[in-house]
DNA sequence: GTCAATTCACATGAAAGAGACCACGGTCTAGTG
DNA sequence: CTAGACCGTGGTCTCTTTCATGTGAATTGACGA
């Protein structure tokens, strides 16, 4: 890293503020935050809102569960309409909390602390016994009169990690309760999910059910042009631009913020290159940018760990194995960690690293069975050779690699 | 040739431990009146 | 006498190990035609 001159550094930004104009009127009409008239979710909206508006009269309302693939407004059109109600209806409040954000709700604990902290009061974030926490939050609740809402987004994420018992207990208090109410608006990609519930708590929580479809690619150009009229200048987009953003969505299970995305960082990769016009082949590579940020992301974040695995598995592939299977990537883990010095992980351990590496998009491994020969997973390495260079880059970074690129022994 | 039993190489689950972090309540210490 | 420093206890969190059980089809071996 060389040393840069204030001078440099001021042409960036001036740069910066110049090339600002070139393209991008307003950018946050593509972001999922801004929060534009919501189109092609009439119906839903109408049912959500006939199922929660008896709020109104401050009677209870029945939970209820919201279906839909990831980018189909689920989430935008709960906060909508809750959000709507509140402002309609005395003594009801909403709870919103993503399931998905890690340090936030992977445990029990957590996600009692963060709705306690929610309903306005602090909770030190390790310490406390949680039936300590689920008490404040109960007293809190039921302090004094009030009707609360509470949204779970991404509801499946802790159900899969800490089971059900949460939302029976949350859902049991309610007979407890003397004034407050508690309600419940969940929200989730996975339709199947629900299966592996309790039943108690699958019939007291799915009174109401709201399904949400895909969009289309009719659809999403609609939501797109409904958008970039504030994003972007007039006449940066060339004709077919906001089409084919739409179309490759389409593919991806209609999904608008991913559609939004293409969009944005089309735009962003003209205007570095001082452009005046977005292409449709901007939005090619942008489709494939989106991807590989994530993945060299899902590296970089990675623990030591786990990166001794990538490694392993990066080496395997380089040797010029199509596939490889776990005992395969193991002993070469061995071999790797111990030259690092790294404590050695046991086989059933770097099984679940494989599995994690697999659900990020960093690697490819399938469970299949070879008959006599066991059961295993098949692990590949399915990138494109650009991005497999980047990853090798972050390896070396942290030791696992030499300068030239090769493995160390 | 057919069919069920066997077998491989792990996958997958459950429980529990290690070590870090933290809150709380009690005790000790030093500074103050 | 009191505020703050300093324990000890008991709680959570993350990562991991240990022990146990499950699994899908190629292979094997028994069987009957």
């Amino acid at each position: 890293m060389g040393i840069m001159r204030q001078a440099d550094l001021k042409n960036i930004f001036t740069h910066y503020r110049e090339s600002k104009h070139l393209l991008f009127n307003q950018k946050e009409f593509l972001t999922e935050k801004h929060q534009p008239s919501i189109i092609h979710r009439d119906h839903q909206i109408q049912q959500l809102a006939r199922t929660i508006a008896p709020a109104v009269n401050g009677e209870k309302i029945s939970n209820t569960f919201i279906f839909g693939t990831v980018g189909t407004g689920k989430t935008l059109v709960a906060r909508h309409v809750t959000s709507e109600l509140a402002k309609e209806a005395q003594g009801v409040r909403i709870l919103y909390v993503n399931c998905k954000m890690k340090r936030v709700s992977d445990t029990e604990y957590r996600l009692l602390a963060e709705l306690t902290r929610e309903l306005g009061e602090a909770v030190p974030p390790t310490g406390l016994p949680t039936d300590q926490v689920y008490a404040q939050f109960f007293r809190l609740l039921d302090s004094k009169p009030q009707h609360v809402i509470l949204i779970l987004d991404e509801i499946d994420n802790i159900i899969k990690r800490i089971g059900d018992d949460v939302l029976y207990s949350l859902l049991r208090a309610n007979q407890d309760l003397r004034q407050g109410k508690l309600s419940l608006i969940g929200i989730s990609n996975d339709v199947t999910f629900m299966d592996t519930m309790d039943p108690r708590v699958k019939s007291s929580l799915s009174e109401e059910e709201l399904i949400f479809p895909p969009y289309n690619a009719a659809q999403l150009q609609d939501i797109l042009l409904s958008r970039t009229k504030e994003a972007f200048q007039e006449g940066v987009l060339e004709s077919g631009v906001v089409a084919k953003a739409a179309a490759l969505a389409a593919q991806e299970h209609g999904d608008a913020r991913k559609a939004l995305d293409l969009l944005r960082v089309a735009g962003e990769m003209a205007e570095r290159q001082g452009r005046t016009k977005v292409t449709i082949a901007d939005i090619d590579t942008a489709e494939q940018k989106l991807d590989t940020d994530l993945v060299v992301e899902a590296v970089r974040t990675q623990p030591k760990q786990s990166l001794a695995v990538l490694a392993a598995i990066v080496r395997l592939a380089e040797s010029g194995q199509q596939h490889f299977q776990t005992g395969d990537v193991f002993t070469v883990y061995e071999k790797l960690a111990a030259g690092r010095g790294l404590k050695l992980l046991t086989q059933r351990r770097v099984s679940d690293l494989i599995n994690e590496l697999d659900m990020q998009g960093v690697i490819n491994a399938k469970v299949i069975s070879k008959g006599r020969y066991g059961r295993t997973r098949e692990i590949k390495v399915v990138l494109d050779p650009p991005l497999v260079e980047k990853i090798k880059r972050i390896l070396a970074d942290n030791y696992f690699l030499d300068s030239l690129g090769r493995f160390a022994e």
